[in-house]
Order: C-alpha cells, then sequence, then structure tokens
DNA sequence: TTTGTTTATAAACATTGTTTAGGAAATGGC
DNA sequence: GCCATTTCCTAAACAATGTTTATAAACAAA
C-alpha cells in the first residue's frame, strides 16, 4: 500500500459526490451528481469502477437493494461513507485548505 | 491523453507547493514546503519526478541555475508556473469548491 | 422467448504515484 | 591533481489509480 494513503483524484472527487447525496446513493445517482456539479465529462463505469476499489479499501460500504426498480433493471448497489471514509475526506480537506492558502491566483506568475 | 486532464493527487500539491513559494522555488525548497505544510512523508526524488512530468506537461518551466551553491553542489534547477499551470490549478480548485459545498462532514454518516 | 430498460461488472490499457539506486556538478583538503 | 564530501538531480522499475470498451445480470412488458 502506498506511504501516505491520500485519495486519488478521482477517488475523491466520488467519495465528494457520494456524501453531497443524503439518501439511496448509488452508481446512476453519484454519476449524476457528479457530471452536475463540476461539469465534467465522465463514464458510468469509471464511477463503479472507483467504487468498487473504495470499497475494498473500506472507505465506502454498499447494501444490493431490493430487485424491484420501477419497470425493469437490474438491482441497485446503495452506498455509504464509512468511518474511514468519512476521516479520508477530512484529511484530505485540511491538507488542501493548509496548501491553498497563501497561494494567490489572481496574480502574475513570470517576470523573468 | 485522458479526457479531462485533471491534474493529479501529487501533481496539484506539488504545483501548489510551488506557488506557495515567492521566487527561486527549485526540488529541495518544493520538498521541504510541501513537507512542513502538509506534514506529509514524501520523498524528494518524488518530487523531482512529478516536476518533469508537469514540465512535460507544460504545466510548469525550468531555468538552470548558476553553478555557485554556497559549497558545492550540483546547479539548480529554478521552477515556475505556467499559465497553463496557473489555469490548471484555477480548475482543480473550483471543481472541489463546487464539490465541497453541501457537503457536512460533521454530521453522522451511518444510520442503518 | 424476445425485446427493451436499467444497472453493474470484467478486462485491458494509460497515466500517475512511489521507491531504489545511482549519476552529475561543484567545493575543500591533502 | 586526486580524493572525499556536499548538494542536487535523473533513471528505471514497479504499484496504484484513472479511463475506456465491451459485455453481462436482472427485471418488465410485449
Amino acid at each position: 500500500m502506498a506511504k501516505g494513503n491520500y485519495l486519488g483524484e478521482f477517488e475523491l472527487v466520488v467519495l465528494l459526490g457520494l456524501a453531497r447525496i443524503a439518501d439511496e446513493a448509488y452508481g446512476m445517482t453519484i454519476f449524476e451528481e457528479i457530471k452536475v456539479v463540476t461539469g465534467r465529462d465522465l463514464t458510468v463505469p469509471a464511477v463503479y469502477v472507483t467504487l468498487n476499489r473504495l470499497e475494498k479499501k473500506g472507505l465506502v460500504l454498499s447494501r444490493t437493494g431490493e430487485s424491484s426498480s420501477e419497470r425493469g433493471g437490474r438491482a441497485k448497489k446503495f452506498y455509504r461513507l464509512t468511518a474511514t471514509g468519512h476521516e479520508s475526506l477530512e484529511v484530505s480537506q485540511e491538507m488542501l485548505q493548509r496548501l491553498w492558502q497563501g497561494v494567490r491566483l489572481g496574480e502574475a506568475t513570470s517576470k523573468s
């Protein structure tokens, strides 16, 4: 396992997408949430792959929903954050906040 | 090239480390800055590898410093952000801000 | 049983993250 | 000069994460 075990870029995005959804979050919902909020051009499987990896790492947990969707379709897998996933978010947040503090993005970057 | 071309997790960290240093930023300085600000347990080569990749992508630019360090030692490579690198930071910042907004980290995550 | 819908997985490949080992370029003492 | 030491950087390999393409599971309705 990696040294610090920090969240990858997309892992963070998916985790935040999940965290934003109050209830009954599953693959498609998370996909939509990310797409809407970020405008990012992602694909559905990308989200699934990442959710599976996050689950393997213990950052999220899933339960399989009851079979009957409105009309047809495979059962949903609902996700939620674990305590560890929650902590990972906090760690990422703190680290990024500290790094961003002291950065002035609006000014000249090249003078020489 | 990747779809959205977003900054990787460590790429962002290095870019921010660089951005925080007003002048004469080079490998060791950036390494130290990241270490001090984040408390992260990184290695020097990790920073160099990433700087090289960022330069290849046009996000940073380097110039080789004059040879004379205090007493002995190879010449430094000073780095600065390019306009593109600057934009990448802005894009990352906006995306993360939007995602974080609406996330309440202080509350219960599991109820069922 | 066939068709259509929704959701999810599998496998492969590309990029990024991290480590281990070593080389380049300078200084100072002998 | 030659050798040891200091400082900084590179190379190559491997591990983890990001992304795509193709495909399958599970159900409803015709």
